[in-house]
DNA sequence: GCTTGACCCTGTAGCGGCTACAGGGTGTGT
DNA sequence: ACACACCCTGTAGCCGCTACAGGGTCAAGC
């Protein structure tokens, strides 16, 4: 399987597949005579278990540590849940801020309706309010 | 005031602001004898502006759009809303996807609740599971 | 045999928004 | 005289790719 090939099977892009080499995160293949990497079956399950764990966002170094249970079946796999639990607290972290800024921005946006000269726009005015020591109406809550 | 009363005034590290000058964000101060950049009030405002949008994720790209309001008060205003609403449209897109990662997780982690050796592990098994061409428990509803 | 085009190779730089040095100069206090 | 905090420039690193530049290889069609 040539590297182009092992792309389309595995929806990544070839540039990404040299990356993870480079990074030590697939290994590297053998060669055919005129250079061209020879990947094998394990390379695509490989590349699809990396994928996976992409689409849910774990990080590489994280699915290096992920792959080694799947190199060492023996090994206690409590780390693993360890790993998913903080995955997920980060994740919910994220959500948590995220909820916290929507909501800002739409009070933000609340502030003008009207679009007319920028001396005027109370987003203007809202986002410019700290510089003059006041309180905003976006971050009245919870400051910062 | 010298760069670090100016990073501390705004809550902000001496090495983003001068980060902030170089990607021509922040305008360059005057320099005292000495070569140190002496900022006015002027800068202090802009910073607190710049850091103001920071908290609301508003990338630097588009914080430079805003100022030009901040420096052109004639100017119609209705960019900004629109600015605004793409920004919010963006967090709203990034939300829905982080809480289908949530509950792709959680679906993840429900796989294994007593650690055992990684050949049993029903999470590492579920990761492997779209190499072997199988659907996954954790993106059934929707693929990808 | 010769050209076209699709593919492959290496190496390097860019994205965003900082952060962290290295290697130097300056200012203040004791 | 010395320590120490601060300032300067310039460069490299973080993450996970992505996008070249500048070359080599191979199969099909003329
Ligand atoms: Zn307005
Ligand atoms: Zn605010
Ligand atoms: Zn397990
Ligand atoms: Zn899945």
């Amino acid at each position: 399987m040539k590297i182009g090939e092992l792309a389309k099977a595995a929806h990544v892009e070839v540039e990404t597949i040299r990356y993870y080499e480079r990074i030590g995160l697939l290994p590297a293949p053998a060669r055919s005579d005129n250079g061209y990497r020879a990947y094998a079956g394990m390379h695509l399950e490989r590349l699809a278990f990396i994928r996976h764990c992409r689409t849910l966002d774990i990080a590489l170094a994280d699915i290096t540590r992920l792959l080694r249970f799947v190199d060492d079946p023996s090994a206690e796999c409590a780390e693993v849940n360890t790993l998913i639990d903080t995955q997920l607290a980060r994740i919910r972290a994220r959500l948590d801020s995220l909820r916290t800024l929507e909501q800002q921005l739409v009070v933000l946006r609340s502030q003008c309706d009207a679009p007319d000269r920028a001396a005027q726009c109370g987003i203007l005015h809202e986002l410019e309010a700290p510089t003059l020591g006041d309180a905003c109406v976006c971050h009245d809550e919870r400051r910062q």
